[in-house]
DNA sequence: TTTAAATATTCCTTGACGGGAATATTCTTA
DNA sequence: TAAGAATATTCCCGTCAAGGAATATTTAAA
């Protein structure tokens, strides 16, 4: 059963985009402040929140600290969704069979 | 941008289960209930989160509600997971190149 | 070694969330 | 129409998470 950490931290707004602005790589905390508009304390804060879920890791630079996005808890939630997506696909199965049977209907 | 609804909702552990029970097919409120050891009332607060999430519909059914999964949240996520899949195939690739190039001085 | 920059932590307050218990609502059936 | 089953809602309470402000910590540079 799928661990709902990584649901937690991502269900905070601010949270969910630093992880959009870290996809293009990794970033120094007051470089993620910077553009996501907010103050250095909260940025910290909600990195640790990350930092704790496995979503990003830290490597430390001179002065700076620069966080990285990891994959792993969001491989961890492809691998959930995959048994959801074959309930997406059976449904689009029995549409196509739909339009296929309509289709057939229409010959005649 | 991806909205935060889905993740808040799935954030509940207790929601997350109703989803996964919810995977074998539609369920009354009390059958719900049942299986998760909830009290109905509980079970109801619950449900009405999954609702406005759109995670779940209802159908009445004379005395009973039926709780149905909804996909499309789902299928947002899975969309949404698409930019980050690239990110660990990329560095599979990486890796995948990594072993060619050892596997090559390995003829040497 | 003092100063400054970058980052982390603490304290405080407020608002949202979840559980429990009781009650309201809806629908069926007698 | 009254009674009962299934479900929803309300109220209360305790907990927790998030922002603001201040401060501590670490590291580089003068």
């Amino acid at each position: 059963m799928m661990d709902t950490t990584t649901f937690s931290a991502l269900a905070e707004p601010t949270r969910l985009r630093m992880v959009e602005v870290l996809k293009n790589g990794p970033l120094s905390v007051g470089e993620i402040a910077e553009q996501l508009g907010l103050r250095q304390p909260q940025a910290s804060k909600h990195l640790r929140v990350l930092l704790e879920a496995g979503l990003v890791e830290v490597e430390a630079a001179a002065n700076r600290r620069n966080y990285r996005l990891r994959t792993e808890p969001l491989q961890a939630l492809d691998a959930w969704l995959e048994a959801y997506r074959k309930m997406w696909n059976e449904r689009f199965d029995n549409l196509d069979e739909y339009l296929r049977h309509l289709q057939s209907k229409d010959k005649e």
